[in-house]
DNA sequence: AGATAATTTTAGCACAAGCTATATTTTGTA
DNA sequence: TACAAAATATAGCTTGTGCTAAAATTATCT
């Protein structure tokens, strides 16, 4: 039994604090909203990537999205077979990747979103290269309300 | 062997758009950047809840973060393990956690972060609720730049 | 066509982050 | 002080995302 002594009956000594605070639950719910944008977020930049290189290279090969994306080749064969099991994208042995209309359907989405997220924050001032990391990690986590609001701010 | 057909010898066939884009290596760059901020992510919430129990409640319990980060208590636990060993926290068997120097360190920076990232979405127009959802996942992509050019904004 | 190069697959490993169920310990109260 | 409740720890599982090494397949070139 390691010696507690600090903190002396602390049973109903929650909140003494001033500032008003969001509820524990709605903490909760934030975090958990994070959860599933990461749980998400690599299907939108693989099937944003397949549509790039289907545009830029005429078809999507592993090897192009492993340079790309900064992995090993193996580590993208391995998450296109999750993204086959979700219905984002089709492919057959040794062949290259194509996406299905659902997965068509997110990357327009995702790269409309990106480009914004981008353009906003060139627009508010931050360096090229500062931006375009920092975008790659932040439109992810941009709800539709967010994104409204940077169109006004990119758009007025 | 599968039906191949499509795309017709692609060999040098790579760029043929007119957008200049960025080179691989800067696009793979910017994934690893957004890769290894993930890695930090739970560490930077963790310590910053951890410092917000302390000043809430007199001690930060494994029960009420489980509470305000949607998880069990299992899961913080085991994550408390990981943080200790990385030199963010310490704590005893049945006894709470507390912040190292280091840990108090980053928990005022995340904490200024989170907040000048909350500010700033609000100040923007966002919705009070999608701007605090919002800000739990984007803190965490915030470049020293472009939280700078956030200050600028909310200040200016 | 055959050799070689490039690419993809397979096998096997590691770690982070989640979970449930159950045991143990601490804490509050009768 | 003992009992019950609350909190924490332990055991064991799953999934996602990364890796290296080696085998299999496809593509290119002479
Ligand atoms: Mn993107
Ligand atoms: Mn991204
Ligand atoms: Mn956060
Ligand atoms: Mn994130």
């Amino acid at each position: 039994m390691p010696p507690a002594s600090k903190a002396k009956s602390k049973k109903t000594k929650k909140k003494a604090a001033t500032a008003a605070r969001r509820s524990v639950e709605a903490t909760a719910r934030s975090h958990e909203r994070t959860r599933s944008d990461h749980a998400r977020e690599i299907a939108e930049d693989y099937v944003e990537l397949i549509d790039d290189l289907i545009a830029e290279c005429g078809e999507a090969r592993a090897v192009d999205m492993a340079k790309r994306l900064g992995v090993t080749q193996v580590t993208v064969t391995k998450t296109i077979e999750r993204l086959k099991k979700d219905g984002w994208v089709t492919s057959e042995p040794y062949r290259s990747v194509f996406l299905t209309d659902k997965g068509k359907e997110l990357a327009d989405y995702v790269r409309a979103r990106h480009e914004m997220v981008l353009e906003f924050l060139l627009k508010l001032g931050v360096p090229r290269a500062d931006a375009e990391a920092d975008a790659e990690g932040i439109e992810h986590h941009i709800s539709p309300r967010t994104l409204a609001a940077m169109k006004r701010y990119v758009e007025g």
